[in-house]
DNA sequence: GCGCACATTTGAACCGGTTCAAGAAACAGT
DNA sequence: ACTGTTTCTTGAACCGGTTCAAATGTGCGC
């Protein structure tokens, strides 16, 4: 046996072992069937004495100019991927499109001491997926220079106009609200993801100066729904949290502590959503029988808890496999395509409380 | 504007643009401090004219040998590094790892249809590290073929003697039961991950069949430490579960419906525990003070439960540490290293309660 | 004007393969 | 024996850079 690092056997070494041009030798390990096989077995049994590991992948690469790889990069640490519900649901569909085409997948964050740009310049891919939390434009910018096929995923609209897959927030939020409204309540709230106005609920104008567009779209959305029950956007309390279980639970006390408390919850998140179902819990609150409960996301977990949370469901496989397709197939993508957002209804909506009608 | 593909723009066509040679071009873009001011200006003008996007990865890396970047492998499908907990939690640690070192991070599933092990003869990393769930033998012999740096995680130690770093399962167990032991409950119960006798408790005998060397390791580690208290094997009621609600729940009931239901119960890992939790709350049974539980493997949503789980951590980043330090620096490591677990103590083990002294 | 140290630049070899036109060998047909 | 096919095999070009010894140029002291 021999080791690695010891072993620099090239293709050319097992040419020369067992008597054949290395031409021979490369078509033995990429199309077998036009060596004849007498000499296949020669230069088998070479390379097998030598220790050779079969053709070195970065030669091939380098002829082959195709890495049958994706990246996806964002601008958090690596540990975001595996750690952030939103980015963990988004790359298990990612990985599962990856799959289907056996191709491989690399994450990168653009995250590095030295050189912002350093991991996205030498990720060794075939074009990026950016999923872009709030340094979005930032990550495009990095990534345009690498002249390398690349869809933004998340990416807020306002920004450079690069290919890239969005969602309808605004049209799933105004869907969740309207569910609401049809179950019969009119005292509902929103739970926000603006990591602002922690201490009390924002008024409308103060809402839509909030930096996020998706928050604004959101909140648009709900206020939309609402507003088809004749509900105006400043008799909904909104109550900000910055996605954690502390400024959740303080919103919810905030929002429950009211003259008249809300009967149904609009939550910017999952996250969030099952936040608030805790704390409903915590307070002898009934989900859905006192209250109702929609989140916004569709992560896993939400199907999963009990009861399993009623939500806006993103088309994770649908952005996915456009994102992967658009990489791998070079398939175009309109500079900003939207997919609509269906709302999935499970068990922490119901009617509103009879006392209340 | 040029596109990538249109756009076969070389380091020789920048140096010839420039009027310089090659070599001199090349300079420019990896020791631009040995080159003069005037000529380095005048070939990054050139190659901003050209559209040129830096040094072609492949090219370099070929004269380099080095791809700077680590694969993590499994025998599951590539959600498995988004989905199953444990996975999840490792790759974070892997992650904060490779972040430090500035490596990049592909992740191989060595699940493909035509060629089983051709994701990981393919995968243009460094070294691998392979996530050794049930296939682990296997996986290592694929991995053996790549003559690459790798180390086997979660390895059982009956196999093949790889490089590997483990984890000793057995005196983890030990010290959660003895904790217990030590908190006074002397009822206790076992939750199994051993996906069999789902109807019914196990016996000592029957459990030890198990395949699975870590379930048979850290039972033995909780009859170890029960027997420090006297109680014997053959009176720890031992009930299995496939890992999901279904079959914890099922366990559970089959536990608390025996005429003396434990006062502690020892789960195989945090997920069953949380589900476990989660029973014993709808059963409006108190945690800890009317039950106590214990989980295993210190996965952070255990920290983030109410009440957080005592359960036998896993050190997560140190075996990360070791895994990458391996690969990255050529770091030996013993052939099966194994680390130890503590114990960590919060808010879900307590007294037994009072009426059982 | 000459020699020498120093700063740059050049040219060619090399990294490890793949590919393809052209050559060689083996065989069939006439 | 001669030509036409078919089946393999070969040699050389090429992929896109990096590196290093040698060549060139520059400035300075005497």
């Amino acid at each position: 046996m021999f080791m690695t690092q010891d072993n620099p056997v090239r293709l050319r070494d097992v040419a020369r072992a067992a008597g054949v041009s290395q031409g021979t030798a490369s078509n033995v390990f990429n199309r077998p069937d036009i060596v004849r096989q007498e000499v296949r077995e020669r230069v088998e049994a070479a390379a097998r004495e030598l220790g050779y590991a079969g053709p070195s992948l970065t030669g091939r690469l380098l002829r082959a100019g195709k890495v049958n790889a994706i990246g996806v990069a964002t601008a958090e640490p690596l540990t975001y991927f595996f750690e952030d519900q939103w980015a963990r649901t988004m790359m298990a569909a990612i990985a599962a499109e990856c799959d289907k085409q056996g191709a491989g997948l690399s994450i990168v964050s653009a995250m590095n001491r030295e050189r912002p740009a350093w991991n996205i310049q030498s990720a060794l891919v075939d074009g990026l997926i950016l999923l872009c939390a709030e340094e979005g434009p930032a990550l495009i910018g990095q990534t345009e220079k690498r002249e390398l096929p690349f869809v933004a995923l998340g990416l807020e609209e306002s920004t450079v106009d690069a290919p890239g897959v969005g969602i309808d927030n605004r049209d799933g939020a105004r869907q969740a609200a309207e569910h609401l409204v049809a179950l019969g309540h009119r005292r509902i709230a929103i739970l926000g993801i603006g990591e602002s106005w922690n201490d009390r609920c924002a008024t409308p104008e103060e809402v839509m100066t909030t930096p996020y567009l998706t928050v604004r779209d959101r909140v648009e959305g709900y206020w939309a729904g609402l507003a088809t029950a004749g509900i105006a956007a400043g008799d909904v309390p909104y109550a900000d949290t910055d996605s954690e279980r502390e400024t959740v639970w303080a919103a919810m006390s905030r929002l429950f502590a009211m003259e008249r408390p809300p009967t149904a919850v609009l939550a910017m998140s999952d996250r969030v959503a099952l936040f608030a179902i805790e704390w409903l819990k915590s307070q002898s609150r009934r989900v859905p029988e006192d209250v109702s409960v929609v989140g916004f996301d569709g992560i896993p977990e939400g199907a999963d808890t009990l009861p399993a949370l009623t939500t806006v469901q993103q088309p994770f496989q649908e952005l996915a496999a456009r994102a992967v397709a658009s990489i791998l197939n070079g398939e175009e993508i309109a500079a900003r395509t939207v997919l609509p957002l269906p709302l999935v209804v499970r068990g922490s909506t119901g009617p509103a409380p009879k006392s209340e009608l």
